[in-house]
DNA sequence: CCCACTTTGTTCGGCTACCGAACAAAGTGG
DNA sequence: CCACTTTGTTCGGTAGCCGAACAAAGTGGG
């Protein structure tokens, strides 16, 4: 028989591409002030060897050295830092009628922020030029000279193919057949660009700022114009096999229900969404003559208010959306069994009064094991969410292969 | 400005644990015989590295040289070939009333079988006692000099939680509380013990033997006494935060449905599984009076059997439990986007009298481009699935894991 | 204040994995 | 028969990482 040695000592999934120095950045970035030593003892590496690879990373301005920290019984540490203003990105949210812009630094700070209201799905080539405008605009408000950002992170309100992801949009806004939205932003800014669905976005921001912090498998519902999923799985969203993973919105939750552009009848789009949820408004204001959203403005920010201030047919319409929706979560924790449920988007500012009734339709349909071991919460993101995933996203790219950090080279 | 190299070309995801070693005998495997260049060009490393890593494997009797290949235009390739005779593994696969055990070879062809009815349910030391017993059995019957497997794996019908896997079957099973399955066989054979879920067991078999070869996302359905999905998901079994992905069992599909053992109503498991389809037999038995099913015996064979004589009340119980399947199988494609549904365990027999109702189910209720990029197909591995999925875990985790694999030493 | 002991960060020699160049062996086709 | 490929091996070199040794800078007890 032959010894068998033990393994050296290596964390699996720690750094995905490249070596010792992605490994080593991702560490400082996670803990902001961290000694050589420290760096050492947590990678299983010699100190010796972090030694050189912090010197090597110093030069690049990713990393910089940011004062002692206390003695443990010896020689005061060196403390190394994240240098969260080395760069910026910026993070573009195409929705359905507006586009907004973020400019982040590297810790997912909102340096700058831009949003306009377009007529997103009849003008493809307007909604470039607006996202360049916007951009341009974040950038040149930096002052003291204009920065050029890392790169550029693009949501868009639609599947995106994991394995053509430059063909996008054309199967939900047929008026973008073959515009290269991508190729307009990478030929002005001269950056790299990135694009993914705007929840598997939302779902990243989370996992990077949010609730999801340190949580690794679980899911992010948006409502919006549509209402759309993001599945993260081991700390990578999950896009399936076409990148339609997570397209919840024409899940059937009610067969004798009414008729969806999809073709099949009562999906969960036709109950929840801005659309539905505003005609449910207008069906029900019979019903409710002293509504505060009698004559109000017709949109869901109107709704949130109404509910927040407890108005009855506000909360009616918002408690039929939390069922509904709950229906759908159900369906996602008996499948998935998710460490956590997050529901970001246009209704997440209501809290409990969407969880409450929400809670209480998952839980009459899951099995006690796995909802018990799921906490269902509403982000507390905001509005800005999905721009801060996209520009997440690029942060979360360069990570994890430092040689997209300008100025970084190979190693 | 640095200057930016191109990347060391390193294929990601090819070898979880161990070097270069894991990675070639992999490919190895894969390629039932192979040259040395030929595997130099396929890792990206050189002829001289690999030709090294062979020599070092070569004596661990795992691969050997098996004869020399067709010229290319030069000198004819030495072929290698991964040696499935090297060792063998026991798969058990603990059912709700039964032990089945597969003594394999590494290439997952069955070398001896051994299944027993049993009353598991209630007589954890006596499954035990019996699974020693066939395992013996199997060994035995090898004939010239008792083989020691290099490993034991274990399909148990309960979810398993990947923190804590030894404490198994407790939430299903209250008998086995504490019951220590797994150090019994342990003890025993005194050989590594691995357990899983046999839904997720079979995946793993379809994954590697069955229709899943080369996909590595998709979805397992297993229809036994009870029903169960396995997810695999990046090539790897996705058990969710605790372990209970996939227990589609108590998925309600319809609201007014009878009550279930969990407390809900109208939960899959109430319609589909050993129990509920031969209590719709009998139910329908007076509306069928010239039914093969008359007077037969009782149990899912006789279904099987009656359904492919086109009895017409076998066929009806298959329709109605196909379109049940189906509302299921179509939340699984909304949300997960697999590459594939692949349904096991009882009705796979049944072929497209199974499938043709099933997906007519599922198209009435999915997003056409999800649903056209998932093929359902049952399954053909036969009721040895499971064993042969829990000998295959064995197998798979020494292939990520070589050190595994009797008398070789870490590298 | 002194001294034994820690901890940090660096230096330096050495080991291991891997590569590239060179080469012999064994084939191809003209 | 000869020019050219391809395979597999040998051998020197390089890069990454480690361990030992050491100086720097701290701790606490007497």
């Amino acid at each position: 028989m032959t010894t068998v040695r033990r393994a050296k000592s290596s964390r699996p999934g720690v750094g995905r591409e490249g070596g010792l120095a992605t490994e080593v950045l991702g560490f400082v970035w996670r803990r902001k002030a961290v000694s050589r030593a420290e760096i050492a003892r947590h990678t299983g590496r010699s100190r010796s060897t972090i030694s050189e690879v912090v010197g090597r990373l110093l030069p690049t301005g990713l990393i910089e050295e940011v004062g002692s920290g206390e003695s443990r019984g010896g020689r005061r540490p060196i403390l190394i830092g994240f240098r969260d203003r080395a760069s910026v990105i910026l993070g573009v949210d195409i929705g359905a009628a507006h586009v907004s812009v973020a400019l982040t630094d590297l810790r997912g700070r909102i340096l700058e922020w831009r949003e306009e209201d377009h007529p997103v799905r009849s003008d493809p080539q307007g909604t470039a030029d607006l996202a360049v405008r916007l951009g341009e605009a974040c950038l040149a408000a930096r002052g003291n000279g204009v920065p050029t950002p890392m790169g550029i992170g693009v949501a868009v309100p639609s599947p995106v193919d994991p394995g053509s992801p430059y063909r996008i949009l054309e199967r939900i806004l047929p008026a973008w057949h073959a515009f290269d939205l991508l190729g307009e932003l990478r030929d002005h800014f001269q950056v790299p660009v990135f694009v993914d669905n705007d929840a598997n976005l939302g779902a990243l921001a989370e996992h990077h700022w949010g609730k999801a912090v340190g949580i690794d498998d679980f899911a992010y519902l948006k409502v919006a114009t549509g209402i759309g999923a993001g599945l993260m799985i081991g700390g990578e969203i999950y896009r399936g096999a076409t990148g339609v993973a997570g397209e919840i919105g024409h899940v059937a939750i009610d067969p004798r229900g009414p008729e969806c552009v999809c073709g099949n009848r009562g999906c969960l789009a036709t109950f929840v969404g801005t659309a539905p949820l505003l005609s449910r408004i207008r069906a029900l204001l019979p019903q409710f003559p002293q509504s505060v959203l009698n004559g109000a403005a017709a949109d869901i920010r109107a709704l949130e208010d109404a509910a927040l201030a407890d108005d009855p047919l506000a909360l009616k319409v918002v408690d039929e959306a939390a069922r509904n929706l709950g229906i759908v979560i159900a369906g996602v924790l008996n499948l998935m069994n998710p460490g956590s449920v997050i529901v970001g988007g246009s209704l997440a500012r209501l809290g409990d009064r969407l969880l409450v009734p929400l809670s209480e339709a998952v839980a009459s349909r899951t099995l006690v094991a796995s909802a018990a071991a799921s906490r269902i919460r509403t982000s507390e993101l905001g509005p800005r969410a999905t721009a801060l995933g996209a520009a997440t996203h690029v942060l979360a790219a360069a990570l994890a292969d430092p040689r997209l950090f300008p100025g970084v080279s190979a190693s």
